[in-house]
DNA sequence: AGCGTTACGGTTGAT
DNA sequence: GCATCAACCGTAACG
């Protein structure tokens, strides 16, 4: 199966084909780009494509977060049993009724918003396949759901209350946590708090460093070593579309962790960090049939976060680095400094701290 | 040269 | 369990 770990693109990076970067790579981007390098040389030294450092790049300036969108799954149904039911009186009540008349009953009925509502074509497909004799009700609704509060079926995670901040300029975040604390880790599970401090990030030698989580159970097992994970599979999968609160905490699921196998980049220096990140999923409101647009108006009620990460990295030093292969011998063509303020004018300054928020996921995870 | 976009081949996961 | 199928992925290539 998951055998074939990875290929190899034209930059030389490792990737998994249909599977998104591992999160510490993702935020490896972001803490780049954070610190004014150019998009374009993020993908040099990272070796992704800039199609996809684009895409990342993108999505945090407008979510906050940098985990990959939900994948996989259904979107949910909006004729729920109730809403057939609600489908059937109308009609009942007015043989003549139109679809759209039925579209709006429902709206004004709350029996569903403008997410969930059903389309009049879907309510006339209704109309013609369940509801054909509505002489007899045979009703066999059992509708169990709760649809009453359909409107975010996703569980959404969460999302930044600040998009794009480039450097915020604030605070500087505690920099460095040391070692060891918290073990492993992984989320209570219960929302947490959210730390946003990351792991290093201060210096540039340090963003090279590619590796990161750890995180929890055994994964990697040596860290230092990078790599010999046998799990593969994990890795951050930090999306899907969850549902209720229950577990979707989890959202989790296996999360980060480990980067390595699959994609073991061939990355020189690799710093531990350990990064952890936040993130979040995407932004809720935009999945399915919920989504508030851009500035529309629907933002998420909650957040569920979790996060923390566990760092833990050991510092052991040098990681073992496979082989010394590199990659990336520090491309940068041009020295940093030059690329640095390129933008110009840009009051922003000195991009020195690297992000210093992003938000906390959490892993959790375990080994299953 | 840089970067937004998108076709393509791929995987995932709720139904 | 197996099959669907829509959602997402990153790369490569186009503009």
């Amino acid at each position: 199966m998951e055998q074939a770990y990875g290929e190899v693109n034209q930059l030389g990076g490792v990737f998994v084909n249909g599977r998104p970067l591992p999160n510490a790579i993702r935020l490896r981007i972001v803490e780049l780009a954070q610190l004014g390098i150019r998009p374009c040389d993020i993908s040099r030294q990272l070796r992704v494509s800039h199609g996809c450092v684009s895409k990342i790049l993108a999505r945090y300036n407008e979510t906050g977060s940098i985990l990959p969108g939900a994948i996989g799954g259904s979107k949910p149904r909006v004729t729920t049993p109730n809403v057939v039911k609600h489908i059937r009186d109308y009609k009942n009540g007015d043989p003549g009724i139109f679809a759209w008349e039925i579209r709006d009953r429902l709206l004004a009925d709350s029996v569903c918003d403008k997410y969930n509502v059903p389309s009049v074509s879907s309510i006339s497909r209704i109309l013609r396949n369940k509801i054909g004799n509505l002489s007899q009700p045979g009703h066999y609704e059992n509708h169990k759901q709760p649809p009453p509060q359909p409107a975010l079926p996703y569980n959404h995670i969460y999302q930044y209350p600040y998009p794009n901040p480039m450097s915020p300029g604030g605070t500087k975040m505690s920099s460095h946590h040391h070692h060891h604390h918290h073990s492993g880790v992984a989320v209570p599970a219960g929302h947490v708090s959210i730390s946003r401090s990351w792991p290093s990030a201060h210096s540039v030698s340090n963003i090279l460093g590619i590796r990161t989580f750890m995180e929890q159970t055994g994964t990697i097992a040596g860290t230092d070593s990078s790599a010999y994970t046998p799990k593969m599979e994990d890795w951050a999968n930090v999306n899907r579309p969850s549902f209720s609160a229950s577990q979707n905490i989890n959202g989790i699921e296996k999360t980060a962790v480990d980067a390595d196998i699959k994609y073991s980049q061939p990355a020189s220096s690799l710093s531990s960090v350990s990064s952890f990140v936040p993130a979040c999923a995407y932004p809720s409101s935009n999945q399915y049939g919920v989504y508030g647009g851009p500035g529309g108006g629907y933002v998420t009620p909650a957040h569920h976060w979790q996060a923390q990460g566990s760092p833990l990295a050991h510092h052991g030093p040098s990681v073992t680095v496979r082989g010394g292969d590199i990659a990336a011998p520090m491309t940068f063509k041009h020295p940093v400094r030059e690329v640095v303020n390129r933008k110009a004018a840009s009051p922003v300054d000195k991009p020195q701290e690297a992000l210093d928020n992003l938000h906390g996921l959490s892993i959790s995870a375990s080994s299953s």
